[in-house]
DNA sequence: TTGAAATACGAACGTCCGTTTTGTAGACTC
DNA sequence: GAGTCTACAAAACGGACGTTCGTATTTCAA
């Protein structure tokens, strides 16, 4: 753990940059900058720009998971984690876990038409793994009774996502209050008509 | 209209340019490239680059409104705008307009955090006229009638511009035709259950 | 204490960036 | 037909980019 240690703290600096600045806008110039060392000593860890974006990607993860996809493990399955997902998200993005708001939907939106990227493979994957997670959420809890038999998952996914993207275009227009309170009613609105 | 000639085909290029690399991402020499041209020959038109992002800016407005809303003013007023205005968003973003997706949605959450892109301020200014269109058609479809007294326009706006978001994800999945299947149903949804 | 491996520096490379300058065609005006 | 103006090409600038390399420092084992 202590191992690597300042491998760890170069891509801790690195994911931050790339939430703000994206993935491509990355430079390992401003990296270096960022945790005082020379370009040649991140490239010592990391021996192409392609290779520092996918631990960025990979470091990313583990963050988000984390944050938001760890903590309904501690809860009864069923709609109990539905809430605690959602609410751990908005938790999340308010604590600014990254500096540019979700890390993913940037890089999602950002890499989307650059197929010249190859992390863009990877943000795809793992933002795919996310939304089957709401999924399979949902279809635990229509087993348990709690949602609706008739309820398409697929769809409640697609709205539940819908609302924390809102949040983010809310944030970028500096009114992230006001989406919080917005997502949050959707949100608990969609939960409750989709109740059994 | 003639008149200007290249300095407009230098913006329709570099329009969609920006739209798949992002506004930080546009370059004077990639455009100059696009539309074989010398950058100098660019240069001469905007002697900067943050006066030709400006001017990016100001020229996809022009054609979101042309594709988006313009249209809207052909129907009655009220729910049927409402209505015109979703169907016409889908065919915006279906016929590719922007060949990177929607150009306000991927320049608000990639300069959301870079207070120092002067274009910041006009793609924020864009969507919250675009959001503020949405509340105001839902307000119009209230007075009518159409749409139910209690409603919070401004929590209906969210929501129909969730589902837009949602779309967008979904297409940087490389799931397009499903996102839209999904966004539709839910903006229906959204309009049935809002509905007097 | 010595040797080897790990680590990071600092300089250099070629490329692309935004920008400026200079040169040069062709179209206007007088 | 000489002068002027516009539109663009071509070249160069300083700087940042990703990458490579030689070297100095540190760490640890023998």
């Amino acid at each position: 753990m202590a191992r690597d240690n300042s491998r760890e703290s170069i891509l801790d600096r690195a994911v931050q940059i790339a939430s703000v600045k994206g993935l491509d806008g990355l430079s390992i110039g401003g990296v270096a900058a960022a945790v005082a060392m020379s370009k040649g000593g991140i490239c010592a860890h990391f021996p192409s720009k392609a290779t520092l974006q996918a631990a960025v990607v990979e470091r990313a993860a583990e963050i988000f998971r984390g944050a938001v996809v760890e903590p309904i493990f501690a809860r009864p399955p069923g709609l109990e984690r539905l809430r605690t997902l959602t609410d751990a998200w908005f938790s999340y993005l308010a604590a600014e876990t990254f500096e540019g708001g979700c890390f993913f939907t940037n890089a999602l939106l950002e890499l989307d038409n650059l197929e010249e990227v190859e992390a863009r493979g990877a943000v795809a994957g793992q933002y795919g793994r996310y939304l089957d997670l709401i999924e399979r959420l949902a279809v635990e809890a229509i087993a348990r009774g709690e949602l609706r038999a008739e309820l398409n998952s697929r769809r409640f996914a697609f709205e539940l996502l819908s609302s924390q993207l809102g949040v983010l275009v809310w944030r970028g227009l500096g009114k992230t209050e006001e989406g919080f309170a917005l997502a949050r009613a959707a949100s608990n609105d969609l939960l409750v008509r989709s109740a059994a």
